[in-house]
This record gives C-alpha cells, structure tokens and sequence, in this order.
DNA sequence: AATTATTTGTGAAATAATACACAATCGCCT
DNA sequence: AGGCGATTGTGTATTATTTCACAAATAATT
C-alpha cells in the first residue's frame, strides 16, 4: 500500500512490542502456523488489532488486506528490522549465580545471540570453565574481543564494579550492554544500555498489591 | 504546596521511575547522604530534574524549596508508595538454572522480598532442596500458600507449562507475577504479570546496533 | 464481472506523557 | 526584618503515543 521505506522516527513503544512480536510470530512459524490477522495478534499478545498494523506500518506493508499477514514472511521481515537474522557475539561479563545461569539457561537454546566469553573481576572464578566456556579475567575484555568483535555484552557483577565493567566493554567496542547490576551506568551517546532488576520488577508488583485496578492493560 | 491526597491515575511510567528512585535513594541513605536536589537526582538518574519533581507530584509533598529533599524522608515515603516499607513473601515456580540462580542470587540479599517456598514440576527435583528451601511438587502450590499467603509469584519454567503455573498460582492467592518464561499468560484482571525475556532485550539492543541515534535517552 | 465479506494500512482525532516556565517557599546573610 | 539565591511544586504548552474510523485491497461467490 505505501510506496517506499519511511526512515520516520520509530517510537519506542513501538520498538519493544516489535521484540513481543517477532516471539510470537517464530513461536506461530514452528507451530506450523501459517496465517494470522491483527485480530488473532490481538488475541495473542494483548495488544490492539490496530496497534499492530499500526506498529508494523513503520516499517512498510506487511500483510494482504482482506488475508492477514504470512507468519512466514512476517518473521522474516521483523527478523530483519530487529536486526537478529543473523548471529550476534555477546561477550558476559560476571560468572557468579546469575552469570553463570543465563550463560547455560536461555541463550545457548536460543538461535543468533552465542556467548562467545566470559569474565570476571574475582581471580576464584578467572580460569573455571562456565557451561562450557573458561572465564577469563575482565581485564583482558579488549584483548579478547579483538578477535571475538561482539558488540554486544552482559553485565552480572556487582554493583560497585559495573561501572568499570562498562567502561571496559564500551573500550573493547561493545555497543549495546544488558545490565543486571542495579545501579545506573555511564556510557558514550552511541552505546544502548538496557537495564533489568528484580527488585524493582518486585517492587512494581508490589505497588499494584495495593493498586488492583490501575493500569490492567498493557500486556508484555 | 498541595493541600491533600491525590488519587489520580498515575502514569505506568511514572510508576517505573518511581522505582529506580527508591533504589537510587536507598543507595544514598546507605551511603550516609542526608539531602539531594532535582538537578542532583538528574545527574544520578538520567532523568530530567522536572521529570523528578513531576513524578513526585502525583503523590504530594516531598521536598522543601530551596533546601531539597531529605534522603531518608524521600525513601521512606516512596517506599511506602512502592508498597515495600514491608517485607513481601514470594513464591518460586521453576527450580532449574536460572530460577536457582535468582533465589540465590538477588532475593535473599535485597530486604523485603523473602522466596518462602521454592516448586517444580520436574519430579527429579522435587524433593532437593536450593538455596536452603526445599523443592515443593507445583501441585501442592495451593496448599503450601494456605500457610505462607505469598501474593507475589515468579515464574521460572519451560514456555509449555508456564500458563498451568500460572493458573496455579493465581489460584493460591497470588496476584503479582513475575514471568520469566517466554510467553504471554492469561490471567484475571485483578493480576498483574511483569515479564522478561533475555531474547527480547537482545533483540532491542541489537536493533538500535543499526539505529544508534534514535533514542539516545531514556536511562533506566 | 459484479457483489460481498474480510482485513489491511493510515490520516486524523483523542489521549497521554514530557518539558517548560515561573510563582511560592525556604534558609541564609546582612 | 528584609533581600537574595536556591529549589520545589505545578499549570500550561509541547510533544509523543494510541485509538479510531474508513478507504483501498483481496478472495470467494454467484
């Protein structure tokens, strides 16, 4: 329906629902699924039908009116917007619980984000082997990732050396970084930082206990 | 300034800022700081100095022209709001790597969160016990909160039993989920689901590797 | 080929969130 | 006691996002 790419300002919104979206389409495409319409989507992720189409009108035309859209083709056309139809290096940087969990737990299962090393700042853990990876000192994060090139990394140490983590990573070329420490990093204009902590997601919670019927929509 | 309560609809993204501050306040209490400005709280936080002093307004008085805000007052205050001037209990569904990992890792430091009781539906692990608490069958979710009367959950398990969890859950009381599985669920409206999907994060970093000068803001 | 039942894509309207600007307030200093 | 510099709280303007509503497009049917 539209003529040409429109390099229009994405909001923000849009781009996490976009992330909700191309889930549940693969989800949809390894079911076997080979349709689906705005309204089924709203159905599934709990978004409006027209926040879909609307959502996927920054980008382009997607689907074929009065059919839907290709669950197929729609995979691979937000694959490519997202940037993940192909295979990212991510460099973790901390082997402690949690480091170490999502190192063995959620990536190595799923396709196009490989860790490709670890570190971290206590000389116990520098030289153990983590779901199947040595760790190596964070010091060496720029040696290393000389021949690695990820530009992207994780963050699971503690709080009092994330910044220095960052510094190191942001030095080394990482541009994108998933934080897990909770405390606020400093990084150069170019670098995305994306944060995450468990005790605010709890204390999010927490807050609607008191406050049942604020805010019941939204959905991922 | 204001002369009374305000019940007025809270944005949801003040709600999340409201959050990051209480953190960053408890980390200045701890660190013996007594006062901080807007203008202050910008330079930790990220965001603007109004944005602060806005957020605050939906809830009254905080602060004293000309002086600032008392560190202490502000985190109990917000805690309060926040509904964690109180320690929560929490359920734990899913004992593998990562649900592991966070009971280990975050909870049992960070105050006011306590997992009381840790299930799964994996019979090799029922029985086990992880972080010190043993491994209840997800069957028996309703009988053991009787006891406990958690009414915060986090989910940890595999996509295909994530829904049947989670109706467990809702069904023993519990009102706030935190879903780390990757998949939408159904619940009552009264419910609120938090989610997190390490994919879906990525995924936003990696787009913004090809778009790095589209929202640059934004920090936490 | 025309008709109908769907469903997309999108401009415009409505709503929500953020940034701005400044009056009101406070502590300090003289 | 009054003036000054600093800082809050908030009404308003601005910007951003979502919702709405419908024309355009398609397949199926007759």
């Amino acid at each position: 329906m539209s003529t040409e790419g429109k390099p229009k300002a994405i909001p923000q919104a849009t781009l996490e629902r976009m992330a909700t979206y191309l889930r549940i389409v693969s989800d949809l495409d390894n079911l076997g699924t080979e349709r689906i319409s705005s309204s089924e989507m709203q159905q599934i992720a709990g978004f409006s039908a027209a926040q879909f189409r609307k959502d996927l009108s920054y980008f382009g035309d997607f689907g074929t009116p009065g059919v839907g859209y290709s669950v197929k083709h729609l995979r691979q056309r937000i694959a490519k917007i997202m940037n993940t139809d192909h295979t990212h290096s991510v460099l973790l940087v901390g082997a402690g619980k949690l480091g170490s969990a999502l190192a063995e737990y959620d990536i190595l299962r799923q396709q196009n984000f490989h860790i490709m090393a670890i570190f971290d700042t206590d000389p116990d853990k520098i030289g153990r082997s983590v779901a199947g990876i040595t760790v190596h000192s964070a010091e060496h994060i720029h040696d290393v990732n000389k021949c690695i090139c990820a530009r992207l990394g994780i963050i699971t140490v503690p709080v009092d050396v994330a910044q220095q983590v960052a510094n190191q990573l942001v030095d080394s070329g990482v541009e994108g970084i998933l934080n897990f420490a909770a405390t606020i990093i400093k990084v150069p204009a170019h670098v995305k930082v994306r944060y995450f902590s468990m005790k605010r997601e709890l204390a999010l919670l927490a807050y609607f206990l008191e406050h049942p019927f604020d805010e019941c929509l939204e959905a991922e």
